[in-house]
This record gives structure tokens, C-alpha cells and sequence, in this order.
RNA sequence: GGAGGGAUCGCAUAGUGGUCUAGUGCGGCCGCCUGCUAAGCGGUUACCCUGAGUAAUCGGGGUCAUGGGUUCGAAUCCCAUUCCCUCCGCCA
């Protein structure tokens, strides 16, 4: 959520980013908004300040003095009735203020779509495999480790199940990650809860707008996670970090769940865009001054992951018109997938500014006299993965429809080749 | 799911309709004192909104789990919700 504040000063800047992005939002509604219930705010306080300082007057002389009561009396009406009018007020306020995204980062480059993302840098260059690579449905099922119809039979269309050495390799998948980004890039492991409260996917910014994208349960108030990121953001919802707590670091592993409202067809074969899928996921909590280094640290971690599996990767900085709702500044890693032959996204990573922490009310102390802060909170995939099982598939496979395990993951499979 | 108990300033507690500007102890912070000790003395101790001011700051309002209600006035009375504890039931 932006600083009202901000857009009260400075509505230019909110415009700009806002036009940046290709998206609009009512600022002229709000800023009346804003105008009317500080007016009424006014209001309501003078009546209350009167009512405070007769009702002290009353207990002080034991008396019941009939004028003032009666006084009083009109004095609560009104005080009630400008309390509602302000409530309703309030309401409209932030349900609009909760729908604007974030401010764009100056380094963001402008753009229309996708398209007009920007390549940073091509981490391991895709190499030729001296054949003609297979797609990974065609491999997984030949090799009896993925199973679509069963997934289909069980839990409908874009779900899938996963069996013996493939299941395993998921298995070493999120060990392998969470282990390296644990030991070697300090950060603490968080099991969180999968599903969670409302107030949750409002502060990750997940809510009011993109409700269509999420699973919840229609009697109780549980929604199921799309992201760790939800879960991390709130771990320290509604607290005052002391002096010396930052930079936090966490990764989670977790399954995500996402409705994914979108046709059939190339873009969802094999197992590219399930319902539900796993995700060790990156999150800090830092102070403002460090977050775009942090930044590009966080993306040097989920590159690392990349590098020691082996698979070929490009960074790609997203433009103003593809970046995410809650983010300031954006990084895509993509792998190639020769058998798929297209670039998967399989992480982002974001500094998100204040954005997240003034909704989800997180807040620190620089140092024990100053005023409390928010920090800036940054997200990252490390990584996503079906699209890395689906990389190893396709890249490691051999001519005649097997699979070299990655060095690195040899000790978590005890094998050394799917076949 | 059923029955009962509870929720107060970082922690522990006091407070059962007006003097609560929520007291006290511990802890924290700032001084002072003491040639030693987890010693003593004094002060201080949250957050949000809003108005004035360049600012330090000052004024007003709000917050005793949350939301409603009763009342001139609510930490205190009433109702609902949430969470925690105890017991019963069920259950990996």
C-alpha cells in the first residue's frame, strides 16, 4: 500500500508510475477521500474533546448537573453519527488505496508488454545435445515417472503425479535448495502454515485485487497459499522489529496453489503451469538503505542454484508493464528447455520497497530512541520446481530417453542416471 | 464438537462505573553517586490518527484481545467474535 501521505504530496509521481505501468487508478476519488474524512475527523474530535472535559467536570463534582447532561447527550449523537460517516468513509478509502501497485523503481525500463522486458545477462548458454531433444512429457512418461491421466483421473485437468525416481528427484530438488540457500547463503528455514488467513493475502498484496487467482475454503477463512511469500510476509505482521534485527533473512519451502483461469494449449502442456506446485521461496526483511543491493544479492543466490545444477539460464529485468502488482523492481531467471523449446520463468525475484510492510503493518526500530520505520521486504523463487524438473529433464536427457542425474544431486538420489 | 476459566503498558501484576493523565515490581534507556560486587538515588519508558511549525516540539483525539451495545461518562456492566488454558468427545 502506497503512503497516502505520498499521494496527497506528490499525486504527480503516484500518476507517472502509474501511467509507467499501463494501469490506472482513481486518485482524484481518493484524494476527495481523503480530504472528507480529515474534514469530519476534525469534526468528531472537537465534539469529543468537549464530552472528555465535561464528562471530568461531572465526576469531579459528584453532582448531576441536568443542562450538561442533556448537553452531552446531543453531544454523543453527534459524535455517533460522524462516527459512522467516517467509517464509511474509511472503508471506500482503503479499499481503493489497497488496489494501487506499487511505485516503479526509476531503473525500470519502460515497455508495453512482456516483450519489451529487457535480457541482463545469459548465465550458462544452452548447449547442443547433438540430437533431437524430446519434451519432457514424452520423457517423464516414457520413463514412468510422470503420470498425467492419473493426476487427470484424481484431481481434474493440470494436475499430475509424479512416481518413483521422479517423485525422488522432487524430493532432491527442494532438499538441494533449501540446503544451499540454508548453509551457504544464510538464510533460516521457516515451515509455514499452507493455508491462511485473509488479513494475510491483503498484506502480501494478493488481496482485494487478485482474489480470482486464489483457492479458498468457502466456510472457513483459509486461503490456500500461492507463494510462500504470502506466509513470509506476515510472519512478523503487526510487530515492531528491535533495533539490531535487520537484515532478516528466510526461505520456505512450500506447495503453492494458483487457479490459473487460462485456456489449454501450449502454454500449459506437460507440466509447465499445474494448479499446484512446490517452491523453496526467498524473502528478507531489510533496512531501505540496503534493499536494491540486497536485491541483486537475492538474484545472485537464485542464479547459484542454476549454476550448480548446471542448466542454462538468461536474467531478464522485467519492464514497467509486466511487473508485478506489489513490486518496485524486478528480475526473472528463465532456463531453457530444449525438448519445450521455449525460456521458463523459474524465479522472481522483487523488492517490493515498504509496500508490503505498511500493509501487513511490519515495522522496526532503527536504534532504541529513534522513531519505528518500515522496511523494505524483497521476494525471490529459489526456485520454482516443475520448470527445473522439467530443464533437468529436458537437458540431461540422453539419446535414448535417459536421464543424467546433476552432480549435485547424486547424493540426495543415490543414483546417477534415470532410466 | 460440548462444558468451564481467562485476555490490562516489553514481562509480571493492581484496578469491578467518574480522583485511571491506567498504579506497582521487573526489565530497558538516560543521568547521578559509589575505589569492587545482578549495589544505591533520580528521571524516563508504547503506538496510531489529526492540527500548528522549516524543525526540535507543542495541542487535540484514539488504543486495556476485536467488534457492537448500555451510560452524560466504560479497563470496569451487557452481547457477539477471536485466541489461550482446563476437562470431555473425536483424531493422524
Amino acid at each position: 500500500m502506497l503512503d497516502l501521505k505520498l499521494i496527497r504530496e506528490k499525486p504527480e509521481v503516484v500518476r507517472e508510475s502509474l501511467a509507467r505501468r499501463r494501469e490506472f487508478a482513481p486518485l482524484d476519488e481518493i484524494l476527495a477521500l481523503d480530504e472528507s474524512r480529515r474534514k469530519v475527523l476534525a469534526e468528531t474530535e472537537a465534539f469529543r474533546a468537549r464530552r472528555n472535559e465535561v464528562s471530568k467536570q461531572i465526576g469531579k463534582s459528584g453532582q448531576k448537573p441536568r443542562e450538561l447532561i442533556a448537553e452531552m447527550r446531543s453531544v454523543g449523537d453527534s459524535i455517533k453519527s460522524l462516527e459512522e460517516e467516517i467509517s464509511s468513509i474509511e472503508s471506500q478509502l482503503t479499499d481503493l488505496t489497497l488496489r494501487i501497485p506499487n511505485i516503479l523503481d526509476p531503473s525500470v525500463p519502460d515497455g508495453e508488454d512482456a516483450s519489451d522486458n529487457k535480457l541482463v545477462r545469459v548465465g550458462l548458454d544452452p548447449r547442443d545435445l547433438g540430437f533431437t531433444p524430446k519434451p519432457h512429457w514424452e520423457l517423464g512418461e516414457a520413463l514412468g515417472i510422470i503420470d498425467f491421466e492419473r493426476g487427470v483421473k484424481i484431481s481434474g485437468s493440470r494436475f499430475y503425479l509424479l512416481k518413483g525416481m521422479g517423485a525422488r528427484l522432487q524430493r532432491a530438488l527442494i532438499h538441494f535448495m533449501l540446503e544451499l540457500h540454508i548453509c551457504e547463503h544464510g538464510y533460516r528455514e521457516i515451515y509455514p502454515p499452507f493455508m491462511v488467513k485473509k488479513e494475510c493475502m491483503v498484506g502480501s498484496g494478493n488481496l482485494p485485487k487478485f482474489a480470482d487467482n486464489l483457492y479458498h475454503d468457502a466456510e472457513e477463512d483459509f486461503w490456500f497459499v500461492p507463494t510462500a511469500e504470502v506466509p513470509l510476509t506476515n510472519l512478523h505482521r503487526d510487530e515492531i522489529l528491535e533495533p539490531g534485527t535487520l537484515p532478516l533473512y528466510y526461505v520456505a519451502f512450500t506447495a503453492c496453489f494458483r487457479r490459473e483461469k487460462m485456456a489449454a494449449g501450449k502454454d500449459t502442456r506437460g507440466m509447465k503451469r499445474g494448479h499446484q506446485f512446490d517452491k523453496v521461496e526467498m524473502y528478507k526483511f531489510v533496512t531501505p538503505e540496503t534493499s536494491d543491493g540486497e536485491l541483486e544479492k537475492m538474484v545472485d543466490n537464485a542464479e547459484d542454484v542454476c549454476r550448480r545444477l548446471g542448466l542454462p539460464y538468461r536474467v531478464i529485468q522485467l519492464c514497467s508493464a509486466d511487473i508485478g502488482f506489489a513490486s518496485k523492481k524486478s528480475y526473472d531467471l528463465e532456463m531453457w528447455a530444449p525438448g519445450s523449446d521455449e525460456w521458463l520463468e523459474v524465479s522472481s525475484c522483487s523488492n517490493c520497497g515498504d509496500f508490503q510492510a505498511r500493509r501487513a503493518n511490519v515495522r522496526y526500530r532503527p536504534s532504541a530512541d529513534a522513531k519505528v520505520q518500515f522496511p523494505h521486504t524483497l521476494n525471490g523463487s529459489g526456485l520454482a520446481l516443475p520448470r527445473v524438473f522439467i530443464a533437468i529433464l529436458e537437458n540431461y536427457q540422453q539419446a535414448d530417453g535417459s536421464i543424467v542425474i546433476p552432480e549435485v544431486l547424486r547424493p540426495f538420489m543415490k543414483a546417477e542416471v534415470i532410466a
